[in-house]
This record gives C-alpha cells, structure tokens and sequence, in this order.
DNA sequence: AGCACGCCGACT
DNA sequence: GTCGGCGTGCTC
C-alpha cells in the first residue's frame, strides 16, 4: 500500500461529474478524466465512462455537490468540444426529473436522437514500465492477451480485461472520431491468378477510373456482369477498401424570397402568436428570425408532426440563407449520417436557424435567441411511452432558466433564459397568461346539421312525432352532407369525412333529452362498463349503477352508439358509386397518392388525417359525428373539439372548403364561436373561466399517479397505501381524488390502479410527491403533465 | 434497462 | 435431488 499523493492547494482534488446514461436510472457519478482542469465543467458534453466493464456514451449533466462515499471510476474520454446537448435543455430536464421524480437519463433518451452511438478509433497502452500481463491471468488457466508498451487497438482485447487494467490506473488510452467511410474497390498492380479477357476489361476499368464505390456500379461500367468482378476480387486483382464519405445531403431549404418588415413581436421572455393561418403567423414571425440571425444568433422551431414540420420548414427556411447563415431540418425522418452531420452544423454554430421535430428541443446552438413551439396546444408534445415528458412544459422551463413555469421551482441553479414564442391555430387556454396576439379568423363557410331537432319541413307543418331519430336526417351521413357530397363527385373534386374513432367504452344517453349522466365529482361523462354493468368515472374512479330511466326528464336511456371509419366508408361507397373512397386510420392507412395528386376523391379518417397535407383539391370536409369530441371523459375534451374545428377551417393552405358538422349540440359554444365570428382566442378564455370553480388547469396543477403491479390485490392496496401517505402528509380532501382502477382493467399483464392529484402549486406538488419518496409494493409512476386520461 | 442473486414450486 | 419462475437490488 503506498501512501496518498499529497495534495497541493493548486489542485484541489476534482468535484465528480454527473453522467447521465441513456438508461432509466439517476445521473451516476464519475470523476473527471485523469489530468482534466478541475473546472469548467463540460456540461452538456458526451463523455465515454466505464458501464458494466465496458465502455458507455453518457452526457456530463452537472458537478456533484461533494466526493462520493465510495470510490468512484474515472471518465475515460471527454467525446465533445462542443455541447451535444444544449445546457438549458440540461437545467430543464433536471426541474423536471426532480419533480417527476423520472431519472434524467430517461428524458435524455427520450430526447436525443443522436450521437449514443459514437464511432470512435480506440487504441490502448501500458503505461510506460508496466507489465500487465499479471491480469491476462487474472481467470485460472487463461492467458488473455494484453496491451504491451505500444499503441494498439483496444478492440482485440476483452473488455473486462481492458476495464480491470483501466481501474488500476495501469492503462493510457486514445481515441479518434471515425472517420466517416463507405466501402469502395481499389485495383492492385497483380493478383495470385491469371484473368479471363473479360476480368482484365474489369481490371483495366477499375485501373483507370479510380476507386469505385460498390460492386454494381464498377460492373456497369465496365459492361460486364457482377460476376465478373467478383472473380477479379476473389483473383486478388483488386481489394475492398474504405473511402471517405461525402456528407450526406440535408433536406435543402426553400428559396421562398424575404419581403422586409418591421418586427413588431413581443420581447418578453414568453410570447404568443395564435390565429390565422400558418402562412400569416409565419410571415409574421419572420422579421424577428431575421433580425436574430443576423445578430449571429440562434433560433430553434420545434413542431408536432409532420404536416406542421413541413410547413413551417417550407415557409422559414429561406430565411436563414440572406441572413448568412444557414437551416437545417432535424427530426425522426433524417437517417443517423443526417442526424449526426446535421447537428453538427448545429453544435459548431453554423446552422443558425434549426426546424424540426420534438428531437430537436435539445438542439445545442452555441447561442440560442429563441425557440419557437408551433401548435403549441397540440396533443402530440405529449410522450406516450418513457419518461412521458410533455415538450411545452419542459420548453417553459427553459425559457425560465431550469426554474419552474410559475416560479415555484424545487432548486436548479437558474440557468439561461431563452426566449419562447408560442404558436398555434388556437391558444392553449394554459397559455392565455402571456402576452400576445390572435390574428383574425379566415373565412369560413360552415354548415351544421343538427340532429337534435326535426328536419326543416314548414309544409308539413310540426312534427308528430316527439321522439324524432336521427334517422330521419339521415345516419350517420346526413341527407345535407349526402347531397354536397355528390356534388363534390359531379365537380370531380375532392372531400374528407371525418369519422369517431373505432370502438371504445360507451356512453349513456337519453334519447329524449340528449342527457348525458356525468360524474358528480369531475365533471366528465361516466362510461358505460358493459362488464360490470355499471357507469364509471375514469378521472376519479365514482361508480354508480346504470340508470334505466333519465335523470332529467324521466324516459328510458339509450346506449349510444360510435360510428366508426368502416361503417362511414361502407355508406359512402354506398352513396357515391364509381367515386373512390380510401380509408385512413390507426389501423389501416390507404394509398392516398391519387388524392395528393390532386385526384377526385373522398378520405374517410380520424383525427390523424390532420397530420397529412390536405388534399389539394379539397371542397368539403364532414364531421360526421362531432358529439364525439364532446364525449371523451377528459375535461380538455371541448377545448380539444374547438380546436378541431379551428384546425379543419384552415387545414387547406388557401382555400376555404365547406365545414359540414354533424351534431347533437348545434348551441355548443365552441361551435357557436366559429359561427359568430370570434376569433381563435376567444373560446379558450370562456375556457379558462369555467374550469375555475372546477378545479382544473390553469388554476390547478393536475397530476397522474399510477400504481401498478401484477398481482390485482397487490396493485389495489399499494394504492390505497399511496393515497393513505398523501393524507398522511396532509393532503386537502380535495387534493387527492382515488384511487380508482384504470379503465383498462389489465395492460400488459399488470393491473393499474390511478389516483389524481389537484394541486395549487408546485412546491405544494413537489411537497406531496416527497411523501412518496419510498418504497411501495408496486410500481409507483409520477405523471406531472398527464393528457388525455381516459 | 439489463443482469445477477436468491428464494420457493413441478419435474427429468 | 435440480430447473426455472420472478421479486429485489445494483450499476458510479
């Protein structure tokens, strides 16, 4: 044992790293690499670290606040010069980690789609008068080989013994980015066998022409089959060799020309933009971009999916090359050359302006002057699977620097602040509290088919009959819509149906009445449990038996019935002979290239149909049955339907089509909104002032708690003792609602048992959450930013 | 996440 | 007697 070196004022032993690794667990510690200054910290950096006796990409997300108790790795190399990941996104994500209590590790992994898997030349030594061949042995009976006094490749080593030569200190170690090659065939002066006439032809074309990239393309020129240069190669006429690589292309910006406006935006630190078409925001939008790019700065445009990415790279990108800089697009879509080429342009700062996916919020711009989220209120910012992070939470903390939306942060050191613009068809009704504006509406032509009075027939006189069936308007493709729509087939024009979605649990309703038994506690629709026979509140889990007859008029009740894309594809055939009719779903996805083109058609889809470009010969579009939207046990369900409507309205880029809805509720006042000319912020703000008294967002913070496990009685009384250890921790009455089974009774082999937390803020939150810091007989999963329950 | 360890049920 | 289910714990 030798003593320990001593140590002098001017080094100060190094504070360990932070490494997160793409793995669900908590940022691990390791100590900087050997000889690294003790500061800055590389934050945000790619680092390799000893993982399980190999070696791992992880990201440097902080600076321990104090040595480790146990001895701790070293990192092996420090990847970056740059940040991989930009810093704030790292504050962000942490804010949120704390909360949630999600390990940082998974929303990395959720977040960044490039660079886990650095190719990297990586060569080893001994360090000089060693001789390591004491752990060759190391294994009774084995003798691996081990690293000598020179440079070698670490690869034909086993790694375990590579890893236990490194944790003693013992091993120098090099590495070099990859460079990027593609295979290529070279011709070599003489081979080990004579060539046929044909194989020399192949030899001397090879000879002449230079390296050549594949088999088929040397063949070709040639003008000799493959086979033939496959015997020039097995003659030993030529060898396979590795070429550089041309950068992979990028998706090329539009040349769209510039007009110069003034910038009038906002220049607060949280903007909105709403309204309108996307087109107008973008224009709108654009002198500000402008003016940021030419200051050498940086701005980022996330967007939801596809539809929305493509637009709004077609109407930004043309900005950045007059402002000397230039775009890139980076989403799910790019392969992993394009990825990894594209964000090095971003790193490096040469891209200044950044369009892209969900993928892209961790972009690391040297300089990032703003961050532009469009359809902000979209639902698809929503991470369904992972750490089930919502992409405009974790982007408001970013504008606020690590620190929480409202200012009630658990810590975070307060980082950056980066400007945020908001954009969209429609407000969140979150995000009504920043300033902003909303451009008007565009024209609408709308017609709604109410389907719960009788049909206009003055010559008959008032009906006989009290008890009018929607039948009689025509269902579920009404005679109104029926008749448009063959007008669009005459006119060899195009229309859309959209159609509820396919089965799902079922509602209650009056027939007489259109009453709808709602939950006392929650304010949403019960559902219909066909096996329990009983109505159920997915929010809070109230059960009641099923009712006979109705509670506000007295007459028997009626299952409704959804009519889903198959039923409305069979009546359109039905009504449009010769007209081809394509279906587009979850479940199946129709050709629609004919329609792209600009044939006559009708689609029949569900809401994903939005995600598309529309048809370009689009004249009418038909909600079927827009109670749907109303009906969906969430509270978020009518501003959700508002929005829809909004969003069809101006789907087209430039035309108008005819809004067809089909409704039990022609009074529902966001459908009486778009009728009456308000504009897109208007709903919203009725919104904001009814879910007050009810509890909800904005006012209340609402936050999903699951519990899960395999055994059913296991899952109900970790439950019960989750909600107890709220109560314990002094949970208002009102605070904590459950716990209620998931309405999906078993998923994946466990049984989910949910409760719901209502809070005022998120210190009070985070209060209630540390309760829970402990171990429980099941799964126990935070859900801080919970969509769509139900 | 992956992987090892460890503890109880049905079998060559 | 063992194979193998999966619950628990660990990775710096």
């Amino acid at each position: 044992m030798s003593a320990p070196p001593p140590l002098s004022r001017h080094h100060a032993p190094a504070l360990p790293w932070q490494v997160a690794l793409p793995l669900p667990i908590p940022a691990h510690d390791f100590l900087p690499p050997h000889g690294w200054p003790a500061a800055p910290v590389p934050l945000g950096h790619r680092v390799l670290v000893p993982w399980r006796g190999e070696l791992s990409v992880g990201v440097v997300v902080g600076a321990s606040e104090q040595a480790g108790s146990h001895r701790l790795r070293e990192t092996v190399h420090v990847l970056d010069t740059h940040p991989w990941v930009h810093p704030a996104f790292v504050e962000a994500a942490w804010g949120l980690s704390r909360l949630a209590r999600t390990p940082l590790g998974l929303i990395l992994s959720d977040l960044l789609g490039v660079g886990w898997d650095a190719k990297h030349s990586h060569q080893v030594r001994a360090v000089a008068d060693t001789d390591l061949g004491l752990f060759g042995k190391q294994v009774p009976g084995t003798d691996w080989k081990v690293p000598g006094a020179a440079w070698t490749d670490a690869g034909q080593y086993p790694s375990g013994v590579l890893d236990a030569i490194r944790e003693q200190g013992l091993l120098d170690e090099r590495f070099a980015p990859a460079p990027r090659t593609v295979t290529g065939y070279r011709a070599l002066e003489a081979g080990k066998a004579a060539l046929t006439r044909r194989q020399q032809d192949a030899w001397t074309t090879l000879q002449a022409a230079g390296p050549l990239g594949s088999q088929s393309d040397w063949a070709a020129r040639a003008g000799v089959s493959p086979s033939v240069v496959a015997q020039v190669l097995a003659r030993g006429w030529a060898s396979m060799i590795q070429l550089p690589a041309a950068l992979p292309a990028l998706p090329e910006p539009s040349v769209r020309p510039h007009r110069p406006a003034p910038d009038t935006l906002p220049e607060e630190p949280v903007w909105r933009l709403h309204g309108g078409r996307s087109a107008e925001r973008h224009t709108r939008l654009a002198p500000r971009i402008v003016r940021l790019l030419e200051l050498g700065r940086g701005v980022l445009v996330i967007a939801p999916d596809g539809a929305t990415l493509r637009r709004a790279w077609d109407d930004l990108s043309g900005l950045a090359h007059s402002s000397g800089t230039r775009a890139v697009c980076f989403s799910g879509a790019l392969g992993p050359a394009q990825r990894q080429h594209a964000w090095e342009l971003i790193a490096s700062g040469e891209a200044g302006l950044i369009v892209g996916s969900a993928l892209a919020l961790c972009a690391p711009h040297p300089d990032l002057g703003l961050i532009v989220l469009e359809e902000e209120a979209s639902d698809a910012y929503k991470l369904l699977s992972g750490s089930r992070a919502f992409l405009p939470e974790l982007v408001t903390r970013m504008a606020a620097g690590g620190q929480a939306a409202g200012g009630l942060g658990t810590g975070g050191q307060g980082g950056q602040h980066i400007p945020l613009a908001l954009l969209g068809c429609v407000p969140a009704a979150e995000s009504l509290i920043y300033p902003g504006e909303v451009l008007p509406p565009p024209t609408l032509r709308l017609h709604v088919v109410n389907y719960s009075a009788p049909p206009e027939q003055p010559e008959l006189g008032p009906l006989s009959s009290p008890h009018l069936k929607p039948g009689d308007l025509g269902y579920p493709i009404s005679h109104d819509l029926a008749r448009v729509l063959r007008q669009v087939q005459e006119r060899g024009r195009q229309a859309v149906l959209l159609a509820p979605r396919r089965g799902y649990s079922a509602l209650l309703r009056c027939g007489s009445c259109q009453h709808t038994p709602g939950c006392p506690n929650c304010d949403v629709a019960l559902r219909f449990h066909q096996e329990r026979r009983a109505l159920h509140c997915h929010q809070c889990g109230y059960e009641t038996v099923i009712p006979d007859r109705c509670d506000a008029c007295g007459d028997p009740m009626w299952q409704a019935r959804g009519p889903g894309t198959e039923w409305i594809v069979q009546e359109a055939r039905k009504l449009l002979p010769g007209m081809p009719v394509y279906r587009h779903d979850g479940d199946h996805q129709d050709d629609l290239s004919a329609m792209q083109a600009g044939q006559s058609g009708v689609v029949v889809g569900t809401h994903g149909l939005l995600s598309l470009d529309a048809p370009p010969n689009l004249a009418l579009i038909g909600l079927t049955l827009a109670d749907t939207w109303l009906n969906i046990s969430d509270f978020r369900a009518s501003e959700r339907y508002h929005r829809l409507l909004r969003q069809l309205s101006v789907w087209h880029p430039s035309r108008a089509p005819l809004l067809v809805v089909q409704t039990f509720q022609p009074e529902h006042p966001a459908l009486v909104c778009l009728k009456t000319g308000k504009d897109a912020g208007f709903y919203p703000a009725l919104e904001v002032r009814a879910r007050e008294d009810l509890g909800y967002p904005p006012h209340r913070l609402l936050t999903y708690i699951e519990v899960a496990a395999r055994d059913r009685e296991r899952a109900a009384q970790a439950a019960q003792q989750v909600a107890d250890t709220l109560h314990g921790a002094g949970a208002a009455p009102g605070e904590v609602l459950g716990p209620a089974p998931s309405p999906l009774a078993r998923v994946r082999g466990v049984y989910p048992y949910q409760l719901l937390l209502r809070t005022r803020s998120e210190a009070r939150l985070n209060e209630l959450l540390a309760s829970l810091d402990r171990r429980f007989p099941a799964r126990v999963r935070v859900d801080v930013s919970p969509r769509g329950m139900g």
